[in-house]
DNA sequence: TATGAATGAGGGTTCATTCAT
DNA sequence: TATGAATGAACCCTCATTCAT
């Protein structure tokens, strides 16, 4: 008889726990070396098993690399969603909340990786590429043009160009993913995220000429 | 007897252009598809040689690799330096200037591909990452502290943390460059270069919230 | 206390059939695809049972190999034996009666396919055809041989060699079987077994020449 | 200058010598071994040629099997046609010719393991079979037709069952190249050649049963 | 200098075999 | 006895690199 708090055998417990850990091996070394430069006898040894078993859940390279992608971000669009329609405070401090929440949920896990890889791998995996375009990165958007949307309407913010705000908002959330993973392991342009953020968002909302010179 | 603006004749001139041809093709393709997943093969015939000329003027895949990254990118600092000695405007204006000069001498070269690159392969090359960090990242930035500590200098900027602010500043130019080598070649994401970069320096300029609202 | 007719329980007797049936799925597989293209995970799924299961009753692919072949013709040998050491008609009768027999016996079976099978794996199974030489094709020429010479020494038959005659007896048999598992399958060449047989009898007995015509 | 005998420089001699070198060492090793034992590796040693080189001729290694078939055989029913044409004897000596002729073109050459190995490989080359079928199957039976057409016609032949005995007069033929690539290796069935043609043509042509038995 | 045939080490993938359950 | 997850050796195929011409 086994324990209570688990009834399932423990090889069953494994099978269900693998698919998750080749991913993560998977992931981590996608985003290191790029795709075509990963062998997979190094992810299999990554995530502690032989060459063999990764072939048991994912039918080739390419299908693994797929499902690293498409696996990997969904929860965090999700929670974006959340946020989204349960904040009652004002657009300014929704963008700012939403921004540093953000970080908590990305950049400390190691799915902070998925925007180098698929600019890396883009290219090369068009349907994925698509795929993230429209699951990712539009979600992702709409979440800023609801908040930009939001503030314009209520006078907080100025009619600026939403698209391409969008854009100027993001960018440096997203350079800050990528260079994590492509400069910083190699010593250089090791920033302080905290501070880094701060700066983006009191640019953002202050804007960098100083009150009295605007027009 | 030659004409008088080129001495040397045709067949010499082809030998000295080869390089170049070569490198040209290499970083059009390495952007494209990156390093490991590019065939030299496929590089050779893009610059219509055959395979083995490739090895007469380079050593090996990696020196190719290291002389499309160091060749490519030195002019362009050249050029802003020069800009920014010359310049005697406001440092707003100046910011403006150069921030529109760049796309003009990257944004619309083949040159614009090398960003993206380096971020893809940076872990597999560190030696070339920390030659890209010194010679490109460090100059590069260094342009801006200039013209940052210059507008706070005279009052015309807010004081805000400069090292971040560069970041925030570059952050928006860098992902065009990158995304037009990523997600655009499927049809996603098609920014217009012109209307992207004039919110960019608006919000930069201005800032996100209207004047009134300012404490 | 079971019936009088099986004594064993089902489960037990379905232990006992367990052999038998993976051979049957085994032969059929070795046939359609040969030995080295047979994967044993298909033979399984032909049995219905799983992969591991196939090793409890044979050691190693190459064990159920040679198990297919021997156990798989003896007892078609012994049926010919019993049956010239009853029949009491002329040789010519006897041979004729013989051949028709065998379609019988193999024809319709699915142990038709094992001289194509043989034929196939002779040359990485030097063993098993040693086997299959002098238990199957020995004990066979025997069986002709045998009809041969008594057929010549009542003076029914021409002195033919015996030997080389055997060959010439066997072979449109022996090919009718082989092309049933290589070309039909594709369209090609539907024979008429039964017309098939009937003139090589006929060709066998009469000769090809008219009567008249030989010297 | 080079010498009168040879204006191509020996590299180019040496690709246009290439593919049929490979051709046959590739055949030797799938009638030996059949197709899906039989290692590229090996195919390449056996040609004096590194694995790679293979693949400089042949796209995989199942072209390079369609290439054996369909590069192998068609000379020899060339040949054929062009007997039947040219000879202008009677049907029985046509016939006997024919066998003999097929033997020296085809018997002594390593050509002779294509039946073999088309009859091991048939049902997981389907294409390929088709392909065999039509163009050498059925052309060789259109030789065979031809002579026992001719035969009955002229009342030298008895009036069989044409397409069935097509079949009973080459089977003998086609097995004795078989069992040479099959069983002949294992030191099993070793005919003479001459003797086994003898008695086929001989049977063939008189008969089994002696003159005085005929009804 | 330029070519492209040849090489062979390396990586993706398969599958016979093992073993914990 | 039966299962099927896990293993790892082996094989097909690729491609950076070499070298004879």
């Amino acid at each position: 008889m086994k324990n209570t708090i688990s009834e399932v055998p423990a090889r069953q417990r494994r099978k269900e726990a693998r698919p998750a850990e080749l991913l993560a091996a998977a992931l981590d070394l996608f985003v290191e070396r790029g795709f075509a430069a990963t062998k997979l006898d190094d992810v299999a040894a990554h995530a502690g098993v032989s060459k063999g078993t990764l072939y048991l859940y994912f039918a080739s390279k390419e299908e693994l690399f797929k499902a690293v992608i498409q696996q990997g971000i969904l929860p965090v669009l999700d929670q974006g969603d959340e946020m989204l329609s349960q904040f009652d405070g004002d657009a300014g401090a929704l963008l700012e909340t939403l921004l540093k929440r953000f970080w908590e949920l990305v950049g400390s896990t190691h799915l902070a990786g998925i925007p180098k890889l698929m600019i890396s791998e883009a290219g090369n995996f068009p349907e994925v590429a698509q795929y993230y375009y429209e699951n990712v990165i539009l979600r992702g958007r709409g979440l800023i043009r609801a908040v930009l949307e939001r503030g314009i309407a209520s006078g907080q913010f100025r009619a600026v160009d939403v698209d391409s705000a969008i854009d100027v908002i993001l960018a440096p959330q997203m350079m800050l993913l990528i260079l994590r993973y492509s400069l910083t392991p190699c010593n250089c342009g090791k920033q302080d995220p905290e501070t880094y953020l701060r700066t983006h968002i009191d640019l953002l909302l202050n804007g960098l000429l100083v009150a009295e010179k605007k027009k």
